[in-house]
DNA sequence: CGCCGTAATTAACCGAGGTTCATTTGTCGC
DNA sequence: GCGACAAATGAACCTCGGTTAATTACGGCG
C-alpha cells in the first residue's frame, strides 16, 4: 500500500454503503478522495440525452475522486455509487495536499497515483478509439475476472458504450 | 509558466524538426520528456491492422512523453512526429524525478500538471464514448481553431477516429 | 404454485460509418 | 501552362449498432 493510500485510511472516515446509495452525485461539489476497503462501486455520468455511461467499476483497494472537483473545485462531472454493499473510507482532498506540501515521500506518492491514473486512461483511450465493442468486452472480462457475476449486463454495456441489446448480439457471437 | 515547464526549458535540450521528423517511435523506449517551443506535433500510433490512430495534436507550449514509458521503462505505446517545422526541448524523466525528490515545489507543480492531464484524458474518454463523430469533429474544431489550415484531413480524421471518407461525408452535412 | 417485476433476449427496420474503387481537385516543380 | 502526385470527394455495397417493441427467463413473495 503507497503512503497515499495509508495516508487515506489512517486519517479518512469510513463510510457504509447500500447497493444504490451514493457518496457523491454528478453536478455536486465533492472534495474527497475515496479508497474502497470492500465491495463494488461504479464511477458513471448522465448524459445529455439521459443516457448512462459506466467510466469505471471499483473494486476492493480501488482510490477515487472527482479529478476536476479536487483540483478546481467544479462540480463532479460524474456520481460514484455503490453497486454491492460496501466499506468506503473518505478523506478531503486538501488534507492530501497540505499533507503533501511538507511531505516530500507523499508528494512522490501521489506523482506515483496520478501517473499511473494517466497510464490507465491512455489504455482506455486507445481501447475506445481503436477497437471494437466486442474487442472491448472481452477485454473487460479478462480484466476483471467474475465481473460477469457481480455487475448487471446492463451496466458492462453501459462501460463498453453499447446498448443492451447491442452487448446481448455480442455475447450470442462469441459463445458461438 | 510552470516551475515544472521551467525545468524542462532550463535544463533541456533543443531539437529541430522538420516535418515528418520523429522525436520517438512506437516501441522504442524514450524516457524524455519534451516540450514544443513552437511548430505542430502529432502523438499517434499504429494499430495492428495498419491503421493510424492519433492521440493529440500538440501545438506551442505542450508538454508530452509516453506515460508508461517514463513510470515503467515500457516501450513507448505511441509515436511523436512534427507536422510542421518545430522546435522542442527535451530532458529526461530521470531528472524531473529526481529534481522532485528534493523540490517540494516542483512536486507539486508536477501534480498540477498530472492532474490536468487527467482532466483532459477523462473529458476524451468522454467524447469518445458519449459524442458522435460529427460531434467530436464540431469540438475539434473550436478547441484548436486555426487546426483546419495547419493539418490535414486525413490527420483529423485519425484524430476523431474515423475515415478520411466519412471525416468528408461529416463535413458536407454540416455545411448543409 | 402462480403472480409480478426486472433482466435478458430476439426480431425487424433504419442509419451511419467502413470498404473499395473511381473521379475530381489541389499543389508542387518545371 | 503542364504533368505528376497527393489530397479530397463521390458512389455502391456491406456491416454493425441504435431503436422500438415484443417475448422469454429469472427471482422473490404472497
Amino acid at each position: 500500500m503507497s503512503r497515499f493510500q495509508e495516508l487515506v485510511v489512517e486519517h479518512g472516515r469510513e463510510i457504509e454503503l447500500q447497493p444504490g446509495d451514493h457518496l457523491f452525485a454528478q453536478g455536486e461539489h465533492d472534495s474527497r478522495v475515496f479508497m474502497v476497503k470492500s465491495g463494488l462501486l461504479k464511477a458513471y455520468y448522465i448524459r445529455v440525452d439521459g443516457k448512462e455511461h459506466i467510466k469505471s467499476f471499483l473494486p476492493e483497494g480501488s482510490i477515487i475522486g472527482s479529478m476536476v472537483s479536487l483540483v478546481d473545485g467544479d462540480p463532479c462531472s460524474f456520481s460514484l455509487q455503490a453497486i454491492e454493499a460496501s466499506l468506503a473510507v473518505a478523506l478531503p482532498y486538501s488534507t492530501v495536499q497540505q499533507a503533501a506540501q511538507s511531505d516530500i515521500e507523499l508528494a512522490n506518492a501521489l506523482i506515483a497515483f496520478l501517473s499511473t491514473y494517466g497510464k490507465r486512461k491512455e489504455r482506455r483511450e486507445y481501447e475506445l478509439l481503436s477497437l471494437s465493442p466486442e474487442k472491448r468486452y472481452a477485454i473487460l472480462l479478462a480484466e476483471m475476472p467474475g465481473i460477469v457475476e457481480r455487475v448487471s449486463q446492463a451496466d458492462m454495456a453501459a462501460y463498453i458504450g453499447v446498448t443492451p441489446q447491442a452487448l446481448s448480439r455480442i455475447r450470442r457471437r462469441m459463445s458461438r
